[in-house]
DNA sequence: GACCGGATTGGC
DNA sequence: CCAATCCGGTCC
């Protein structure tokens, strides 16, 4: 059962919140809500899923090793703003930049559970009439295509009103899992880090059954 | 200037 | 299991 819309739509997730160390960020955003207003429609939900991507020392991290190009020259930029990129030549996928104020990192948004604007995201998905709304958000990529999120909202302040966060919180009984973070085959030793979160047992978290429990 | 591969998804 | 699809990163 989804839950009810934030009461106060002109909260919004302090700049402080997103400057702490990554791994709390990526714990602590697991709850609250996700919004975006593209030109007065409203379309968001509570976020289920998140990684973080701890650079410059992790190797699952676009920042890894220093790395600073055109394309993660985000990560650089002010905390609680936007890192936005595109996958596979076809998906964007969005991040809260965050942590401590010397280091390149973010959180990266991997699901919501949709709250508002589930009519909006249907169309944007080409989804048919009798698609699971709690599926509109499940995966990175899906929930930008859902919320209209591409390169335009790039390095995008999340306190203003556009793309932004709402303080929300977990239900009662509803818990955190941790697991590794999903296909960084690459990362080495980094592979095998706990640094994906999500709500136990909630349908919009992506992946396999497995990745739910 | 070429080449390679990806923090994904959905269909077979 | 695998193709889709394209930009940026890397190296020549």
């Amino acid at each position: 059962m989804p839950p009810p819309p934030p009461k106060d739509m002109s909260k919004r997730l302090p700049r402080k919140f997103y400057q702490r160390p990554t791994l709390e960020v990526a714990h602590d955003i697991i709850g609250q809500y996700f919004f975006t207003n593209q030109d007065g429609v409203l379309t968001g939900g509570r976020i289920v899923e998140a990684e973080a991507y701890c650079g410059p020392d992790d190797l699952g991290a676009h920042t890894s090793g220093g790395r600073r190009t055109a394309r993660n020259e985000a990560m650089y930029g002010p905390k609680g703003h936007t890192y936005i990129y595109l996958i596979y030549g076809m998906y964007w996928c969005i991040n809260a930049v965050c942590g401590p104020a010397d280091k390149p990192q973010a959180c990266l948004i991997r699901a919501l559970e949709p709250v508002v604007g589930l009519e909006a995201m249907r169309e944007r998905l080409g989804a048919a009439d009798d698609a699971r709304p709690e599926h509109f958000c499940r995966g990175p990529g899906k929930l930008c295509r859902a919320l209209g999120l591409d390169k335009n909202h790039y390095a995008e302040d999340l306190l203003k009103d556009r793309v932004f966060m709402l303080p929300g919180k977990l239900a009662e009984g509803e818990e955190v899992g941790t697991s590794p973070r999903i296909n960084i085959d690459y990362a080495g030793e980094y592979i095998e880090k706990p640094w994906r979160f999500y709500i136990r047992g909630n349908p919009s978290v992506s992946g396999p059954g497995k990745w739910r429990k």
